[in-house]
DNA sequence: CCTTAATCGGATATCCAATATCCGGATAAA
DNA sequence: TTTATCCGGATATTGGATATCCGATTAAGG
């Protein structure tokens, strides 16, 4: 039960679309070198992405990515559902319905309890990521890190939509 | 990012040990029949509870599974954890030090931004199963199941306990 | 119009964790 | 001694995560 690698890229990906200048975007290329990751399968990652509404693409020479919105409105759960898939972690196969003692399938009237039990957690835990925004990583980034990184950062940027 | 079937299992099976009489305990052939799933594959997971201490074995004839501790102080966290494995789900690979602008080692003061989000979201997400107990889950279910049922399953536990 | 740069999406390959089976050893009851 | 059971290592199988490639499409610029 872990967390695939595209949301660690794509939400540090969006950091960096984040400081964008207006209208600009960056390419897959870019984004990959970047981060040292491989280009291919992050552009499948930032396709769902763009698919979900995150973000957005422009096709063509010139073209890339860019934040579909702004920091305030993107969350930690808008990334994770777009990569990850919409989140129901606990899959419940009905086992109660199996063996000697099973339910029959018309005497279902309730949902599963261990079921109803693992939804009301992650109810819990969406809320938890929908409270990330992204502004509010970008917050603590900037608070943390020195302000020669953060130069270093956008200048890169700047040399690259150029 | 999907919880094993693991989970479901022993989460429905701590459900029948609780009812067990006291002294008693219940077979892993036992209760891979009684939910219908593979009983090899069973047996190691009733191993992994059985080593965070949720569950007791007796070995040799006559023996099997039963619960370490009351209902009360079960959870759907200690399950969890037992079979999917200590549980930061967000695997931060560390890619700020990557790349052009990639941080020094030894400037990397404070943790990632981005995994402390989700160490935080997480750290709910823990609470909240932790919250649910079993002897919650198993209030939820003999009050939204008929009694014919519950006294099926009673028939049947003592029957194999006989 | 042509070249170049970029996303899009389908097909495919690889790798690893989840799933599943089997067996020999240890243990305890009858 | 036989039988029933857990224990743990070795091993197979399966499926999803990871990764690559390529042809189609789109747009900028000469």
């Amino acid at each position: 039960m872990q967390i695939g690698k595209g949301v660690e890229w794509t939400a540090h990906i969006c950091t960096i679309l984040a400081i964008l200048p207006p209208g600009k975007g960056l390419s897959v290329d870019a984004l990959a070198e970047f981060f040292e990751i491989p280009g291919a399968y992050l552009s499948k990652q930032m396709q769902l992405l763009r698919r979900h509404g995150v973000v957005e693409s422009v096709r063509g020479k010139g073209g890339g990515y860019r934040l579909a919105r702004g920091v305030e409105e993107i969350t930690l759960l808008d990334i994770v559902s777009a990569i990850e898939g919409p989140m129901p972690v606990f899959r419940c196969t009905e086992i109660r319905q199996n063996g000697p003692c099973g339910l029959k399938r018309k005497d279902c009237l309730h949902p599963c309890e261990v079921a109803s039990a693992f939804a009301s957690a992650e109810q819990i835990y969406r809320d938890a990521l929908q409270a990330q925004t992204l502004a509010s990583i970008m917050q603590q980034a900037t608070a943390n890190s020195g302000p020669e990184h953060l130069l270093d950062i956008a200048e890169w940027v700047q040399q690259q939509t150029a």
